[in-house]
DNA sequence: TACAATAGTTATCTTTCATATCTATATGCC
DNA sequence: GGCATATAGATATGAAAGATAACTATTGTA
């Protein structure tokens, strides 16, 4: 089978290694692979208690905010108000949460925590701990703040440039 | 219209700050805030050339690494083969990429980037980084090696705990 | 009262990412 | 050689996150 022919002109394919120094120098490119990581991660660690992202971050904000609007939660949140009526319907399906008609605006709706998604938030916030733990334990307590604070910085210059 | 009846009973509804104090707290949060702005940016700034950022990921890597295989892209690039393929029918449809069959292995497929994929490349890597500096423009060196490195670490612990 | 703005909803779409399954080919072993 | 297994690519399908347009009900305002 012509046996001469190495892999020379038509097709080198390295091994193993892919180098991606380019991209590296793009922030954008190591936060969504550590992004990436994290997500995977959180969504493992929430399936036991059926939440998923969106739907855990939703319960935190109505637990720590309790009567916030949709549209409030929705700008905390940033997600258009569409995609939150979805979270907020799963959440009162399942009695995590309430939606309580404003009397003095009935076009609103006051979102609670009831006390069976209390529970359930706070069996998963110790579950999601510890599995932040897990991922940025070798972190020291100067580079985890840093890094917040460098990343508040960057959601911060998003405004539109 | 009940006029003394303040808000407190049934719905407080704060104006306008919405606490996120406890997710704060957690790494992933400020992560995802911090990449939906960059995604956001990158998306807006990569429509000229009619790129998406897998797309703009995919071409970037087979210029550094030209013949690689497929499968060598979705692993680099942390997707599955399946989702690729997509991505490089796209690219191939252009005229970005070919596929080139090799003669050792006629399963795989050689990826090699065109002329004209190079060149919208080089255009679209510019604009790229121009962006990139318009957002990360705040932070010092010193801050934004750091982030790297930290990105790094937590993408690297991600291999399953 | 008429008109504009707001809260929530519905429908529809895009992008990213995953799993299961199929084919063609390659490889290792007997 | 023949067969089991592994691999490369492809197809089909679906979940999740996110966006936009358009609708209803209500509120506020000129």
């Amino acid at each position: 089978m012509a046996e001469d022919s190495a892999p020379h002109g038509t097709a080198p394919i390295q091994p193993e290694s892919v180098s991606d120094a380019t991209l590296r120098g793009l922030i954008g490119y190591s936060m969504k692979r550590a992004f990436m990581v994290i997500r995977a991660d959180l969504a493992r660690t929430l399936e036991p208690f059926e939440l998923r992202m969106m739907t855990f971050t939703a319960l935190t904000l109505v637990a720590d905010n309790p009567g916030l609007s949709q549209s409030q939660l929705a700008q905390a949140m940033a997600v258009e108000r569409p995609n939150l009526v979805v979270i907020v319907d799963e959440l009162e399906t399942r009695g995590l949460i309430t939606r309580d008609r404003v009397p003095t605006d009935r076009r609103t709706y006051a979102l609670h925590i009831t006390s069976e998604g209390a529970q359930l938030l706070a069996r998963a916030t110790r579950a999601v701990h510890q599995h932040e733990n897990g991922i940025m334990g070798k972190l020291t307590a100067e580079e985890e703040a840093a890094l917040i604070a460098t990343l508040k910085r960057i959601e911060a210059s998003g405004g539109r440039s």
